[in-house]
DNA sequence: CGCTAATATTTAATATGTTAAGTTTTAAAA
DNA sequence: TTTTAAAACTTAACATATTAAATATTAGCG
């Protein structure tokens, strides 16, 4: 019969890839809205963060910046560079590369979201308490030179 | 002319999302090739895993646990219950609720995968130690406590 | 009881995630 | 130098994420 095939898991409420998740998506509840204001994805705005703090860069470093896969970084600077907040170029010396620059309007939407976003920041870390905060930044660092087996 | 429309932004490198981000794909990178041997994705074995350890539930208590939303969830257990994982049926006291339960072969499943997926967990627990984790998971916990404002 | 608001889920539309395959260009071996 | 392998993107195909709207059912109220 074998009704007892059920065994033990652990907690999912152990999970670290499920803690995270829960974690960043709780702040996301907060910052979306404000990036959706503006017409822009959660990734769409990484994109032009990283193009913004790191200056000029190919996509590969873009999207290791922005933790964003190749594939889906191709689509989303499709668009970004429709709608005219990034230039694409191909590399003069490795005609392979692609180097994306934020445009001038590219900077001003930055510069005009940037503000609203940091309320939000301010706002966590104040209710958490920077040292708290730092701390968790700092196991995160480490958790991501995970490389499995 | 205003060449300098460019300010300073907090560093990515201390943004939390991005963090989070970072460190949980890097331990997706050593979970999704289990998971992909046996044909699941990531979030179908969550909703197979949440089923496991809380017993039959309706479809929004399996969606907060496995921390997913409701419409990629109809979705998700359209597929399961097709390829006979789990199965449906409407709540005989509120017709609106729809309750899930593993079926033997999604018990089966969950028996035959579970022990790979607790080797990564037992080696990522090894590499950083039992304390750091447990202190990583107790601060996502609480900032999965934030509702913004 | 009949009406209206609230719930739980599903459907739809668009964007991104994930893996594999395809292109183009470089680098390296033979 | 010719061939081959590797690198950096892009395209394709399917799965999930996100928001809004649609459905169906239940709860509350007058």
């Amino acid at each position: 019969m074998n009704k007892e095939i059920n065994k033990s898991y652990p907690d999912t409420s152990k999970s670290l890839p499920i803690a995270m998740l829960r974690a960043r998506e709780a702040m996301m509840l907060s910052f979306r809205p404000v990036l959706a204001k503006h017409g822009f994805t959660e990734q769409q705005w990484r994109v032009l963060r990283v193009l913004g703090e790191k200056g000029d860069s190919d996509a590969g470093q873009v999207a290791f910046d922005a933790c964003i896969l190749a594939p889906s970084l191709s689509r989303i600077i499709g668009k970004l560079e429709k709608d005219q907040y990034i230039s694409r170029f191909v590399d003069a010396k490795d005609g392979r590369r692609v180097n994306l620059s934020l445009t001038y309007s590219g900077k001003e939407m930055l510069n005009k979201i940037a503000p609203d976003v940091e309320l939000i920041y301010n706002a966590i870390q104040k209710r958490y308490g920077e040292e708290k905060l730092s701390t968790l930044i700092d196991i995160l660092g480490e958790v991501s030179e995970w490389r499995g087996r």
